[in-house]
DNA sequence: TTTACATATCTAGAATTATAGATATGTTTT
DNA sequence: AAAACATATCTATAATTCTAGATATGTAAA
């Protein structure tokens, strides 16, 4: 739990959507074909469709969330799904209540 | 209130370290000869003092963290007295917890 | 009213982050 | 096995942040 790290994922609008998206994925995105839930998370393509950005920005930003063990990757076939790690999320918050 | 510009602030272990200092000035800090409590905070140079690093860029650090409105800068005399903005620290944890 | 002092601002170079195109890797389909 | 597809990694440039020296500003002391 590294407040830095993770304050630097957190200091980037595109980043901080990605995180709340994913609170509500049926919510904000495209049902998926091949898995008709959202158990694992977000395919990588839905997720940069909705940001507008290139693929490989979105992949270096979704590296950057896992290094800070803020989602949690799944691969099925060929998509990596990407989920919220709510236990890091919320140890987070907890951590700058106490700490801050 | 704004995630992203607070995140920025606190994406540096200097910033947060001085934020958790003002916590408890008595402890963290020597006392002030012109002011004898930490009412008002800790003066710029006894911040400088603790981190090593230069006064100008303390001076930018404080700056940053004052238009982030996470302190409070008040004047005496020459001195600068930074203290925590405790209103706006909690309130930043409380949105977090509700929006992240 | 100079001088000294505390802090803020300006300026600039170094370091880091942002971003995307090109390419690589792994998977599925044909 | 080749082609197509999703994602990851590599490479490079632009933008931003870091940091400190120099300078400016405001206040107090001599």
């Amino acid at each position: 739990m590294n407040i830095v790290e993770i304050s630097k994922v957190l200091s980037n609008k595109t980043r901080v959507n990605i995180l709340k998206w994913l609170k509500n994925p049926a919510e904000n995105f495209p049902p998926h074909q091949d898995i008709d839930h959202f158990d694992d998370g977000v395919c990588v393509g839905y997720i940069q469709d909705k940001t507008g950005l290139s693929q490989s920005t979105i992949s270096t930003y979704l590296n950057s969330m896992q290094n800070a063990k803020l989602v949690i990757p799944t691969r099925h076939g060929k998509w990596t799904y990407y989920r919220r790690n709510e236990e890091v999320i919320q140890g987070y918050v907890k951590v700058l209540e106490n700490e801050l």
